[in-house]
DNA sequence: GGATGAAGCACAAACGTTTGCGAAATCCTT
DNA sequence: AAGGATTTCGCAAACGTTTGTGCTTCATCC
């Protein structure tokens, strides 16, 4: 059988459209009596409207767009699954569209969709988008953006942050208290505003607040060249007491050259991260961390998209603030 | 500035909307000067068809639904991953919807679904899944639904399942090649068809071909589980020389009990495990495992799901086979 | 008892497309 | 040169809703 449709239930029940929709939304002006017999034929026959339909009459799509580099990542994906839920809490749906960080496919992504007519944004860019038309157009079009984790520099446009900064100061705090004194600190890829920000909150605050630990910075773009440092400072003579990661991507790599030199924790090293809690939780002990929740964020999104919906116009920068979750790694 | 319309187009240019739309699109029927005429002014005014137009017309959403228990997870994720990514290739849109293993919220997401008029279903099952009514009603509307990895038993049915029999078969055959003494095999909730299908076809691999390989199992329905049951294990005067687990949740808790108990692996205990590949990575060394991946699970659901949409209505079941990735815990 | 108003419903336009069909205008035949 | 074929375009309906407005019918009022 074909779907059923207004105008169906209309005619068998020889009624007007109008009237029927109305009576499926409880509109005053139609009586009990007719109410009732629509609702009823309806949920017999299982009607459902039709979305498109419904949006495209009332110009509103009801429907957010979330753009991630990729969606296989712990971060993403509980960023994204808390906008899911949210989103159906409130009548919304989400189209999610990966970039792959590439910019190109970025664009596409965009024009789908602008093509979809959705009615906001949550954005997290490439590492390396310089071009924001394709954003442009958007707001052109009146659609609202949250960038979130990874943001364009620019004042007016709406972010949804972590506390990169202070979440690097927290760690080189965590450190201090435990009065270490080698302190070998892993970075990743420094053309990213998150690897720089973490480091520089870091280092500072290692040099600020405790010059006299001895402080060495790297940097990794892959867990496997993390690993790969890593054991090369493990096969020198003094060995630092802590390793700090920035990231779980870091982290893994760490970790392996840790277990690969059997190399004990807390006892021999001390170790401590930035993340969103999944991997340090994959070791014994956990791994003392510095939380950036996915979760959180994504909740902080949601609300923020709809304040705007709801006609605050105003952009801003809000950031999560960071804990520091305790394992016994440190 | 307001969304560009056909009938802006065709306005500004003293067409009507039906030559626009058919310059766009390259029919014949339209001139050369015409469609470029169109094209510019469309390109310079970022026209962008309004896909809730286009689907409502032509009756076709050009949408997937893809319903899984939870995005925050690294196989379901990579199988959302390669539905966006095949789809986007083919001009689809993913919509996706998590129960959190809920059948209530499973229903409102099937209804969801129905409102948006989706052309097919990817889903995952819910373990407590009894009532099909909410697929029912899709299939119907002639909406086609392939289901994965957690599958319904009726026959009438499309199916793209793991080899989980078979995987369960080749990690036993590959403790066996090694020769081992004693294995200890754990395996999630037993309630759950993926959980019997492995723990049968494992353990009648293990007594079928080595029949004087020691084998013990146990149960467990959290990674905390399998790490407590582990950590008995390894109290024992007598330890086994191999661990099995069933999934990366037992593997998790595995691993955490092992390092707890500074266990070398594989010279003290080996460990096998089933798994998408990405946890077995986390360690030093890899652990080896059969593959079940979730990203070729995608391809062959889509891929099937595009037969059926050209006109193949066979039910059926397509099992992907699995392959062992060595690691150097064996 | 005629004006007033409320209650209950239908009409019709609009959202932005696609597409079958008809109608000019232009071209090619012999 | 006259007929037919071809090219090029417009008209209008349809997809399934929502919603402003208008039309009845009845009860109410002084």
């Amino acid at each position: 059988m074909t779907n059923p449709t207004l105008k169906k239930i209309a005619q068998t029940l020889g009624l007007s459209i109008s009237t029927v929709s109305r009576a499926l939304k409880q509109h005053p002006d139609i009586s009990a009596i007719t109410r009732n017999k629509v609702t009823e034929l309806a949920k017999s026959l299982d009607y459902e409207p039709n979305a498109n339909a419904v949006h495209l009459r009332t110009q509103n799509s009801k429907l957010f767009g979330v753009l991630v580099p990729t969606i296989s990542n712990y971060f993403y994906d509980s960023f994204i699954a808390s906008i899911e839920e949210e989103g159906r809490k409130t009548g919304y749906s989400v189209m999610i569209l990966q970039s792959g960080n590439d910019p190109v496919i970025e664009m596409d992504n965009l024009k789908l969709f602008r093509q979809n007519r959705i009615s906001g944004l949550f954005a997290c860019i490439t590492s390396k988008t310089t071009d924001l038309a394709g954003f442009g157009k958007l707001e052109e079009m009146d659609v609202p953006i949250i960038f979130f984790d990874i943001v364009p520099q620019a004042d007016t446009i709406n972010k949804v942050c972590l506390a990169d900064h202070l979440a690097g100061q927290m760690a080189a705090e965590a450190i201090i208290r435990r009065k270490k004194k080698y302190v070998y600190a892993l970075f990743g890829d420094q053309t990213m505003s998150i690897s720089k920000q973490r480091k520089k909150a870091f280092t500072e605050t290692i040099q600020k607040k405790a010059p006299t630990i001895s402080l060495q910075t790297d940097q990794a773009t892959s867990s496997e060249q993390a690993r790969e440092l890593t054991n090369k400072i493990l096969a020198k003579k003094k060995r630092p007491d802590t390793i700090f990661c920035m990231s779980d991507q870091i982290l893994i790599g760490v970790m392996k050259a840790l277990q690969q030199n059997h190399i004990g924790i807390p006892e021999q090293m001390a170790v401590i991260t930035i993340s969103n809690g999944f991997i340090p939780k994959l070791f014994h002990p956990d791994i003392t961390y510095v939380e950036t929740s996915g979760h959180k964020l994504g909740k902080l999104a949601f609300s923020r998209m709809m304040q705007w919906l709801e006609g605050d116009h105003e952009y801003g920068e809000i950031i999560l603030e960071s804990v520091l979750v305790e394992g016994g790694s440190l």
